[in-house]
DNA sequence: TTGCAATCTCTACAGTTGTAGATATAATCC
DNA sequence: GGATTATATCTACAACTGTAGAGATTGCAA
């Protein structure tokens, strides 16, 4: 089951957080931009539905979920999923648009350089 | 204005073969998955209106378009916004899962190095 | 020249998504 | 304990998207 942007964007915050309260996430949300807490709160339970996070305890009225889905394991399909569509299934244009164009400091570069010296041993 | 998966499907089309009419992009779509005529033509009709693609000419009773939007131009804001969505807008852990696990050939490994290299040279 | 096949145009509909109101209920403060 | 407030639950709706049928129209083959 796929995951809606603001799903995803809810669920990083699961995922950030470990932890957290539709109020607590509400609150976050809206320091970025307007969203009432129904809206928030639907979201959640769209989440929790989908298995993608779970109640994880109350304190008082409150409940507290956490997620179940892994980052990783969403990430990844969404990753192959975005190549296929914008670059016909292609990873080298999409990596060399990012290393060419997008931020990345030193520090990036050189990790990345790293990554790629790795993989180089591993392919001969 | 955005374009949807399917549109951006039928986009990739016309940005490879640059002149097409909707009978031949169904064809093509119809070898990859079912797919009746009306529905590729409604994606057309849809581009069109989004003045993604214009009509460049007619035979007989059929229209060829041309993209109108460049690749470039739709890509570029899609992998801004696939970072910001899937990696809280930071490049480099998507750059580094692409190196490490994305599928690259040595030549692209190589290829990938001197983007670096050259990108290096210019944040020095 | 007329009928068939191809193509276009127009309309429709259900699922998903972002949005949020109305209402119920429980906790807490005075 | 009664009022206020926070939270949860339930329901709804419009826009977008993928899907496609019905019907109109035109070109071409026989």
């Amino acid at each position: 089951m796929s995951l809606s942007d603001f799903e995803l964007e809810v669920m990083q915050l699961f995922w950030s957080l470990n932890e957290a309260s539709a109020p607590q996430i509400h609150k976050i949300i809206e320091q970025k931009r307007d969203a009432t807490y129904s809206t928030v709160k639907t979201i959640i339970d769209r989440l929790e539905k989908k298995d993608a996070i779970k109640r994880s305890k109350s304190q008082g009225r409150t409940i507290y979920y956490s997620p179940v889905m892994e980052k990783q394991s969403v990430r990844t399909p969404l990753i192959k999923d975005f190549i296929n569509r914008v670059f016909l299934g292609k990873s080298r244009p999409l990596a060399a648009h990012i290393l060419a164009q997008e931020d990345l400091n030193l520090d990036d570069i050189e990790y990345l350089e790293a990554v790629l010296r790795e993989r180089k041993k591993e392919i001969k």
